[in-house]
DNA sequence: CTAGCTTAAAAAACCGGTTTAGTCCAGCAG
DNA sequence: CTGCTGGACTAAACCGGTTTTTTAAGCTAG
């Protein structure tokens, strides 16, 4: 591997004016640009990128800190966050925290350590504080998805109380009354907002937003499936449930065809998120679809900007919208 | 942030004194020690990770290359080796190729540009010869679940050829003659292995191997469901198809549906992989376990030896496990 | 008393770039 | 002829560690 120096050498000049060539900062005469280009080529000189970061103080590196990277959800994320980045000449670290709050405090102590110039977070689990004090520490930080309370960041959100409003909305425009929810964490934005749509739309409509049955719990198969079996238990069943999550809806529908019961015919389902398998289920699911690609890239350009100095808003709310599928059916 | 001389200072003590013994390269007397422990604690000192790499020439980084992150199955080895490497003091940058050569040969600049100390390659597209000739110059590059002949660097692959024979085995027990196999590319390691023990399962069993349908394309749904509607044209029809992979087993599940034929009663199928959302289907989809977990900590820690110039096994064959649900049915 | 050996710690070189503050020279105006 | 300006280029400092080589002092044996 050849360094500079032994460029500046071979093309006779030297260091200094090489790296500012090359970096363009400065305007050289076509002959010495030329010596300088060709010296280059003769000895495949690429740049220590070790060294380069050490001079300038940045990786050109960002953070990306997701519960559980194999979640599609994240994983898809994670593919256009990724995308974008190298648009930028950035590349990703990644990091799974496993919903682990000495994992999430692991991977901003990688932005002290200069590791990344910056980190887009992801987190899926109330903060009892820790996370706000230490991430409000933090310069370059984004949050993604899911809020931190109380921490002054740029934040990148989806429309998740328009979501839930207008899912409960279709569920009550096709003839339901009996609509249950269940949903994620309730002290999570996430889940409130989603469970105050679910009311709005309730309220709206004329029908009493105290009645339906409201179970909120995690945002996984396991606690839809649970949940669906209780609320079936009831004497007046819900005709239909919306879905905190598609993992959720999942674990609806699976309890609710043990059961031996039919969806949509007994039971309507619209989940949240619009994950890659909603559509491969049978009946493919009716679900809120969160603009995974766009929330993507917003969060890098807005990390970039945060980099990089320039102006950046507090908190944006991309649009949700949905998709209508096979899991809801017609109540007369 | 303070910096190494700082802390020298404080302690009263030389940079290197500071350094060798917070790397353990030297036993200091206890009042030394202890001055300069309570040196870094005051100051709150943690090393400049960029001086540190150019200085040792190492980034303890590695970088994952795969077509595609979001894929379910990826993103599921991207998490586990990002696991992997947590536990030994690495981190894991992630590229996705999206098939495009060029990006393919872009990671591997990142390699020669010190941005990682390791590659860890999954392509999924037949090789021209480029990235043989490429990734073959690279000492630090570990294969991972499909090939690219004529390299020699330590490959980490599973069982192919002996899961296409049980799936179709299987297939033949519960009565099945007309199998048909839609495969990936012949031409990549992991299509023709497949169709190997698809051949050998009908040889085995006294049938003929020539006479069942074969179709190659790419393990996409889209390829899966073109094939199957060309399948299904035919005078004897398949009973049951062996796929080789989920994706495109879901491809031919979805045109059977659409096609107005039930899975398993009209067709059963058996898929590869064992992508997460397989268990989700309805039918819920037999398939061929690929032990993806242990693939990636496997590719990992075989990579870490090779950045460790340790001794590495040029290949490795994971065994592979039919997980047998409900999209296969019994044929008298 | 001193050569020889240990131990404790530091000086200096090194990793390979970037950047700042000049130097040197040519050309031009006064 | 002098002073000024600007273009072309460079010396030296800097980023912040790690590692090799030295030094200094203390101790032991002869």
């Amino acid at each position: 591997m050849s360094t500079i120096s032994q460029v500046a050498r071979e093309a006779g000049y030297s260091p200094a004016t090489v790296s500012r060539y090359l970096n363009n900062r400065i305007e050289l005469p076509a002959s010495t640009a030329l010596r300088i280009d060709s010296a280059v080529a003769r000895l495949g000189y690429r740049p220590n990128l070790l060294a380069r970061r050490l001079s300038m103080g940045r990786t050109e590196t960002v953070g990306l800190v997701a519960p559980e990277i194999a979640n599609p959800f994240f994983a898809e994320l994670a593919a256009t966050i990724e995308d974008e980045a190298e648009r930028h000449g950035y590349s990703v670290l990644m990091s799974s925290t496993r919903g682990l709050r000495e994992r999430e405090l692991t991977s901003l102590r990688r932005l002290e350590d200069r590791h990344v110039d910056g980190l887009i977070m992801m987190t899926n689990q109330p903060d009892d504080g820790t996370l706000a004090e230490n991430v409000g520490t933090h310069a370059n930080v984004v949050l993604v998805d899911e809020d931190v309370p109380g921490v002054a960041v740029p934040k990148v959100f989806v429309e998740n109380e328009f979501g839930a409003y207008h899912a409960t909305r279709h569920l009550i425009e096709v003839g339901h009354t009996q609509i249950a929810h269940i949903g994620g964490p309730g002290n999570l934005m996430s889940g409130g907002e989603r469970l105050d749509g679910f009311r709005r739309a309730h309220l709206e409509c004329g029908l009493d937003p105290a009645s339906p049955r409201v179970l909120l719990g995690t945002y996984s198969r396991e606690f839809g499936a649970t949940a669906i079996g209780e609320l079936l238990l009831d004497a007046n069943r819900p005709t239909a449930v919306f879905c905190g999550s598609d993992f959720i809806a999942i674990g609806v529908m699976q309890r609710v065809r043990e059961l031996g019961l039919a969806v949509p015919g007994d039971l309507s389902i619209v989940g949240f998120d619009d994950m890659p398998f909603a559509e491969l289920l049978a009946p493919a699911l009716t679900t809120v679809r969160q603009p995974i690609e766009t929330l993507g890239r917003k969060a890098f350009n807005t990390l970039f900007a945060l980099i990089n100095k320039q102006e950046t808003v507090a908190e944006v709310r991309l649009p949700v919208e949905l998709v209508e599928r096979q899991s809801v059916a017609w109540r007369r």
